[in-house]
DNA sequence: ACACTAATGACACCGGGTGCCGAAGGAAAG
DNA sequence: CTTTCCTTCGGCACCCGGTGTCATTAGTGT
């Protein structure tokens, strides 16, 4: 039962202190995945590898398949929040670009980590399906930020083209980078949503 | 994966014959979906409602979220016969505008379910998160025919975002469908599509 | 020592999905 | 009509993901 936690040790909580972290979990499910594959790996088997009960598990992801996401909505509320920074005179496709950029700008360390984690959500057949429900939150705050822009409604068409579009351009960004072992993230996804303007010469960027 | 003739023959075929159809099976369980919620209903509900036994309706299944899809890889063989018989003289978009359309064109009769199954798929978040599995064949025949008419990989970036974009002008568009009881799908589809085309005013459609 | 709080993990249970195998039903051959 | 061959059926056992319950453990504050 080692608990190396990154964070701060000195915990000053009343009551006991939990027995791991949500980033070791997952580092240790991420393994057992890569190595003997994400069906053939049990919560059982990660449980175990991790000292912890099977019911616990439950306790930090709500399924097997949220492992691999770490803490993805913290990450969109830093895009939200990072947005709503934005000066309101930079444009809308300039604003979101930047915000794709920066959402995905990892520290160099966790690199073959995001690579692993990336590899597992876009190729699994059961990650792929699950991956819509944790996209819609990444979705939702793109639109959010398009219709307060356009000054339309979240769910109206043009945002939710605008975020599709952009989470579309984003995931074929990501299946090319793990293709090519040498690609850098932010290059790659640079290029694909330049290519993205340059075939969709959009007027709504005004 | 091949899908069976749909109407009842007089089974001048060998061995025993199958005691239900894939189509009565869907229809039993969309009312049971739809009456007590999808979550709520056991496949042993449905098996039970349908008189056979549980084992057998994974064989008419792959699962209990495939079940409101119907014959979908059945319209998806048709749509990509009615792309591939388009004169090569039809615009890309105006080629896939119309295959769209084709494609989601019902026999009156059958409108009543239609819009039952969509409630559910595009509502109920297990069939939500399931539904990026089954549109994934529906986005390679838009990629497949895109990247053909542009001398690209349907693997690459514009056929991938082209397949990406009009499926989600077509959620968006169903989507309106389901909130406003008097519309006409195509008429909201057809409308969508050219929202879109005023909003994304591309040169690839030359 | 005592009370309070929060995390743990064992247990039982549910439901989806699968491998296995004998039984049922139907068509054609004897 | 009986036998043979083929195909579907469905019961059974089993695995695994996920949840409700509850006693236990490990901390903090008085």
């Amino acid at each position: 039962m080692r608990t190396e936690d990154p964070e701060q040790e000195p915990s000053q909580r009343i009551g006991r202190q939990p027995s791991t972290t949500v980033a070791e979990l997952s580092h240790i499910g991420l393994e057992l995945f890569i190595r003997n594959g994400f069906d053939a790996t049990t919560v059982d088997d990660i449980a175990e590898a991790a000292g912890i009960g099977r019911r616990t598990f439950f306790r930090y992801f709500a399924s097997k398949n949220d492992l691999p996401w770490g803490d993805f909505d913290g990450l969109i509320a830093r895009m939200r929040a990072y947005l709503d920074a934005l000066p309101s005179d930079v444009p809308l496709l300039t604003a979101i670009r930047a915000a794709v950029l920066e959402f995905n700008r990892f520290p160099n360390v966790e690199a073959a980590y995001h690579r692993q984690r990336m590899t597992l959500l876009l190729t699994v057949p059961t990650l792929v399906g699950h991956s819509t429900l944790r996209f819609a939150a990444w979705r939702a705050a793109v639109a959010d930020f398009a219709a307060n822009r356009l000054g339309l409604l979240p769910e109206e068409l043009l945002p939710q083209t605008i975020a599709w579009t952009y989470l579309a351009v984003t995931v074929a960004a990501y299946e090319h980078w793990l293709r090519d072992e040498d690609a850098v993230l932010l290059e790659v996804l640079e290029q694909a949503i330049d290519d993205l303007g340059d075939a969709f010469p959009g007027v709504i960027g005004a």
